[in-house]
RNA sequence: GGUCCGGUAGUUCAGUUUGGUUAGAAUACAUGCCUGUCACGCAUGGGGUCGCGAGUUCGAGCCUCGUCCGGACCGCCA
């Protein structure tokens, strides 16, 4: 046998086995006469002894040895005279009798431990000796013990996971398509899919009526520490439901998963109307963990002589319990924190609730005790609380106070690790509206239905028309969206008609689906997850990079293997492709 | 496309405010000592194109401009 155990497995039960272990060594402690290897391999560290009385030439062999060398050594298990508590092998050592060096090690550009010394540009470059680290090496574990428990829940429910092509037609309607050109069709372009949307609505129409996949996905837009150009996502679609159907499906997924995997028990999953998260949070995906909500203060605040108020669509505030003890600076710091041109409000004003029941504010010149305390009454704010207040245009001041509420939230400690408040997003709008381009785009996506109830103001009154689509959040993070689908051909048409796409356009684009509805297309609906993002928030991590064994970096370059790269004139050629110059 | 932050030893950083002798620390590495370590200890040593280019200056790691690279974010992500 090459090796009998792994360096994780030997404890006191196994004392005077002969074993034979392979590893890298992780770290060789010389003590004069002693000397101990600790051997590492995925499954834990062993520690090795060497005795310089006892056995001589094996001492001698092992002196050039180092970090990071691969090495198999063979030896009787035997309890130690220090034990140590910390690892589970900790109460035994290998006394080694046969040594064999299977592969030397050059010096490693940092630390192969828990806590590198290596910064994140390098570690990326080298990600192989990353992956060694236990951070990386629990993170993939825990990855994939989190895609087996999807995949035994889907299974138990009667999913079929179907795979579904990489190389397909290019519809641009969302996010940019990476293209990858045909040699046999020169000229021509095969589209990676954004998500495999169309093929499985067409798996509906074939009739399997619960289809899911863990499925890669591609999309060419910038990254963020949450958002890879490949990534992958938990699809699923279903015939034959309504989004009552979906809702609890999926919501019993998620229980499950939270259940198994971090052993919680989630209560019902709340549910929250799109209208109602914009107008409590400013936010489609609000950090439900703790309150703050927005209280509209139009008709409290606009009847003085103060001009930003009077001429602001939208007038609205947050109470920040306790903290009416905030200094001049600290206020400043919060003015300048939503100056930011990321945020770029243009003012924050406040009003603090004394403990002595009377009112401090910014804009004291504009208003009286008793307008105070009328617009404390609102926000249900008492004494040594700050009310903090954005007015401006309604949909630009929603967004930046919701940037302040985190903000604050964090600075009280009120987004804690570990806590979870998981809500379904529902009611959105089924369009949104583009100043730039002047046209309606689909807010999910253009298969997604409009309310039936909705459906004949399609036309005359787009913007008012909600979807039967929801969204999955989690902490204020995005995890999973989806919608009931449009399954009739005229509907559709008449979506498409509505974003402005031309019949030649659709015809070029979704003929295939077009098609497909008038062969027997039966009402559905699905959503999918984002896998990585849905790692990453189970334990508690800002970066899916953290979950992905081979992630791109910031300008979507993988510095390891030095993707993109430039092509042969050769391969150009033969895809007839001429670069421009 | 934009905003902000960073680039100094193998690595992580300090030094830049106020330009001035031989650019430091920790860690890693090498050598020696050490028989119970497990963050081993002690001693010694090697290791630098201060990202790159130009400019200002008697003099630039430090100031100015440009450029490249990395990170966070805005736009973008149906």
């Amino acid at each position: 046998m090459y090796r009998t155990h792994t360096c994780g497995e030997l404890n006191a039960a196994n004392i005077n086995e002969e074993v034979t272990l392979c590893g890298w060594i992780q770290k060789i402690r010389k003590l004069g006469g002693m000397t101990f290897i600790d051997l590492r391999d995925r499954y834990g560290i062993t520690q090795l002894a060497f005795n310089s009385e006892i056995n001589p030439d094996i001492c001698k062999q092992i002196e050039p040895f180092g970090r990071e060398w691969v090495i198999r050594a063979t030896g009787k298990v035997t309890e130690r005279y220090s034990k140590n508590k910390n690892i589970p092998t900790g109460d035994i050592e290998i006394l080694v009798t046969n040594i064999e060096v299977l592969n030397p090690s050059q010096v490693p550009p940092f630390t192969i431990e828990d806590e590198s010394d290596g910064g994140d540009e390098l570690r990326l470059k080298y990600r192989y000796l990353d992956l060694r680290r236990n951070p990386l090496k629990n993170n993939l574990l825990f990855r994939h013990k989190l895609s087996i428990e999807i995949r035994n829940y889907m299974n138990e429910l009667g999913f079929m996971e179907i795979e579904t092509p990489m190389l397909i037609n290019s519809t641009p309607e969302g996010a940019r398509d990476f293209v990858v050109p045909s040699r046999v069709n020169p000229g021509e372009f095969y589209a990676l899919p954004q998500s495999p949307q169309t093929f499985k609505q067409l798996l509906m129409m074939a009739g399997y009526d619960r289809y899911f996949q863990i499925v890669k996905c591609f999309r060419d837009e910038d990254l963020r520490a949450d958002r890879q150009p490949e990534f992958t996502q938990v699809d699923c679609e279903m015939s034959f439901v309504e989004q009552e159907d979906v809702l609890q499906t999926f919501e019993g997924l998620i229980r499950h998963i939270f259940k198994k995997i971090k052993n919680i028990d989630l209560p019902k999953v709340e549910r929250i109307t799109w209208a109602d998260a914009m107008r409590y949070y400013g936010s489609d995906k609000p950090d439900a963990r703790f309150g703050m909500k927005f209280v509209e203060l139009n008709d409290v605040l606009k009847h003085r002589d103060f001009k930003v108020f009077n001429e602001a669509e939208l007038v609205v505030g947050i109470v920040a319990k306790g903290c009416a003890n905030y200094s001049r600076k600290q206020l400043d710091g919060l003015t300048d924190f939503v100056r930011r041109p990321q945020i770029g409000a243009s003012g924050l004003v406040h009003i603090t609730c004394n403990q002595d029941g009377t009112f401090k504010s910014s804009v004291d010149k504009f208003y009286n005790a008793d307008d105070l305390k009328a617009v404390a009454e609102k926000c249900g704010a008492e004494a040594g609380d700050l009310i903090l207040i954005m007015a401006g245009q309604k949909l630009k001041t929603q967004k930046q106070l919701c940037e302040l509420r985190l903000e604050m939230g964090n600075r009280l400690g009120l987004r804690k690790a570990g806590e979870y408040k998981v809500l379904w997003v529902i009611d959105f709008p089924l369009l949104e509206w583009d100043e730039e381009t002047q046209r309606y785009y689909a807010m999910h996506h253009p298969f997604t239905a409009p309310k039936p109830e909705h459906e004949a103001m399609l036309e005359s009154n787009p913007g008012e028309v909600n979807a039967n689509a929801y969204d999955l959040v989690i902490n204020g993070n995005e995890i999973g969206g989806g919608s009931i689908r449009i399954h009739d051909r005229k509907l559709q048409q008449r979506m498409f008609k509505v974003l402005g796409l031309s019949e030649e356009e659709t015809e070029r684009k979704f003929s295939c689906l077009l098609n497909a509805f008038q062969y027997g297309c039966p009402p559905h609906g699905g959503l999918a997850f984002g896998f990585d993002r849905l790692c990453a928030i189970l334990s508690d991590c800002d970066s899916i990079r953290d979950f992905i064994a081979f992630p791109k970096n910031n300008a979507a370059r993988d510095t390891m293997c030095n993707a993109p790269s430039i092509i042969s004139q050769e391969q150009l050629d033969e895809l007839r492709i001429e670069l421009k110059k």
